[in-house]
DNA sequence: AAGCTCGCCAACCGCGTCTGA
DNA sequence: GTCAGACGCGGTTGGCGAGCT
């Protein structure tokens, strides 16, 4: 099984990306939807790896996609599920549908970590059980866990919904998210099953997506207007920052937001993640 | 005011898994 | 059954900014 060389090193860029490479991006998925993401950068002509672009759109210019200000609830949540499923990052943003892997895995890292991290160390997480055991046990006997791990976790999530609503449910509910804990629950009893509803809900997204990064370069160009952002972070972060900002303003935050996440994963053809975890879960 | 240290986060890297030929 | 391509995941790193001395 030979291991993909990702991307040919040579002439592949690297680094903060810049506005103009995200307008590129989102519109190329605009019209051709999440996917296929080795022809991405030959058909957009962007130089960046598709891993790249797939994380660049995964982590950050996906729609629907909140950053930052994690609230106590979700802050417990990921606590919670940490214990359960242990850094199975992925697994758990799935319950946290306006999150990214990346963003709960920094969080964690930077936060929680240093808080919380001796709960895993003691064992108590599953993360610690399962690291260890599911080396010795069978494989029969690994995915009876992984249910049990499973469904110990809806059961977390159910109680931590039913004691009050979730701030980053409320948060959400600010904006103009139609049915989010409708999703919400889809995304928790896991119906993997593409509605026609979903459908058109990533139509929506795209829709949203570009009003995302005409913001986000309207931003842009009010920054160019005084120094232009020369420095290659700054350049991302000036992104980073209007994106947020446009968030914050404006309603972005498309009603869909929670299909997206789990829809791309559960649907791509190929290519799975290192455990069963944030897909049959 | 200048230099230093630390925290945060976007992005990269390597590995595992799945799928089709 | 085997192999190569493609993708997703988790760990790690690089660089900027904020806070401190």
């Amino acid at each position: 099984m030979g291991r993909s060389p990702c991307c040919d090193k040579i002439g592949v860029k690297k680094g903060p990306w810049t506005p103009e490479e995200d307008i590129i991006l989102v519109t190329y998925i605009q019209q051709h939807g999440p996917g296929n993401w080795r022809a991405v950068p030959a058909h957009t002509g962007l130089r960046r790896c598709s891993k790249s672009c797939r994380l660049r759109w995964t982590n950050y210019l996906r729609p629907g996609i909140r950053r930052g200000n994690f609230s106590d609830k979700e802050e417990k949540l990921i606590i919670h599920l940490q214990a359960l499923l242990g850094n199975r990052w992925a697994a758990i943003a799935s319950y946290l549908p306006e999150r990214t892997d990346n963003d709960i895995k920094n969080y964690w890292n930077t936060h929680l970590k240093k808080k919380f991290g001796k709960v895993g160390e003691d064992g108590v997480g599953a993360g610690a059980v399962s690291s260890d055991s599911h080396q010795s046990m069978s494989k029969g006997q690994w995915e009876r866990r992984l249910q049990t791990d499973i469904h110990m976790a809806k059961q977390a999530l159910r109680e931590a919904l039913s004691m009050e609503t979730p701030a980053f449910m409320t948060e959400v509910g600010k904006q103009p998210s139609s049915s989010h804990s409708g999703e919400f629950n889809s995304v928790l009893t896991r119906s993997q099953t593409m509605s026609s509803s979903s459908a058109a809900a990533a139509a929506a997204t795209y829709a949203s997506s570009a009003e995302n990064i005409s913001r986000l370069l309207q931003g842009w160009m009010r920054n160019t207007e005084t120094p232009a952002p020369s420095g290659r972070v700054s350049t991302t972060r000036s992104s980073s920052e209007s994106t947020q900002l446009s968030s914050n303003n404006t309603p972005v935050t498309p009603p869909v937001a929670a299909a997206l996440p789990d829809d791309n994963r559960s649907k791509r053809p190929g290519g799975s993640g290192r455990s069963p975890f944030g897909r049959e879960v």
